[in-house]
DNA sequence: TGCATTTTGTTCATCGCTGAACATAATAGT
DNA sequence: ACTATTATGTTCAGCGATGAACAAAATGCA
């Protein structure tokens, strides 16, 4: 824990020459590529799964409902890294839809349990499909090893976020 | 929770038969990891911008004009690949705070150009600096290698999702 | 010139998400 | 057994972002 990150320094004491602006920081640079990855990401596939009817939020519940049927509403909305009246505000959407059911646990009367309708389903492996799609198009400017490489590390940094979350450092 | 941080687990012998579903691509797990980091990153970095008084989207354009004085807000927008009227939503509170300024052009009178005040641009290399720590901090996780590694692919990537923004394969 | 088109920015209804307050159910402490 | 605490889900006001409709300015075309 003593890796202070000084060599930023924004007070400029270096300031004559070169301030060091986060521009100049290879790291910085290779960041904004992923930033920039992901949000144009969500722009094409938010309008690929536009035919099906389903906005991005719809998906990533019904993709998890449906590799995790029977989680609950807790569980889920802590995968998608929401507060959990998002999912009380989207789920009744996707239960009018005909998509998921909620069913209360037998033993825990608090619990809302989350299954999906066979229409949801249906839906779902369509949707699925599209994802697997456009995400074998979009990688496969990558080879096997690159791919699998990026995997990797962005597991790495993935573990350092949520080892050391929300730290305050100074 | 996150039964997919899984190092990849190139099984490869997979059988042809099976029914393929998107957890089962060595690039779709991979994919994965980059959403999630980028996900996890906006709420730690959102955090870290708290104390300045700003939000996520307030630092992206401050730190925007800053690089960039003088942009309009069609370019700005652009870059932050959100929609005009965001913009037109968002300036006048940072003009309020006096962060901002925004002067119409001389020769095309549709056109608000933005410029940094001085409090605006004090506060933008505070962020800035927040922001690059923060960038060192997580990447550093990674080798320099590793980390020129990530970005150039994730270029490539960017390359093909602006080349081709929503081209249907099948 | 004169009119249509394009460009830039604004307004507004709407939506998804947040975070706080709340209600209910389960659990812990005594 | 009886409160106090914790956990799950809901409601609601607020906010950022969208996309369509609009106004104003510039540009294209005849």
């Amino acid at each position: 824990m003593n890796k202070m990150q000084e060599p930023i320094s924004a007070t400029g004491a270096e300031g004559a020459s070169t301030a060091r602006l986060p521009w100049d920081l290879p790291r910085f640079k290779n960041w904004l590529a992923v930033a920039r990855m992901h949000q144009l990401w969500k722009k094409v596939f938010s309008e690929a799964l536009a035919p099906l009817g389903i906005q991005l939020a719809h998906y990533d519940v019904l993709a998890n409902v449906f590799r995790t049927p029977g989680l609950t509403q807790q569980q889920l909305a802590e995968k998608l890294l929401v507060g959990r009246s998002a999912m009380s505000m989207l789920l009744p959407e996707l239960e009018r839809r005909g998509l998921i059911e909620r069913r209360s646990d037998e033993t825990d009367r608090r619990v809302r349990r989350l299954w999906l309708t066979g229409d949801g389903e249906v839906l779902t492996r369509k949707a699925l499909a599209i994802h697997a799609a456009r995400i074998e198009a979009m990688m496969g400017v990558l080879s096997d090893e690159e791919c699998n490489a990026v995997g990797t590390m962005m597991w790495r940094v993935v573990g350092y976020l949520e080892g050391k979350p929300p730290r305050e450092p100074s």
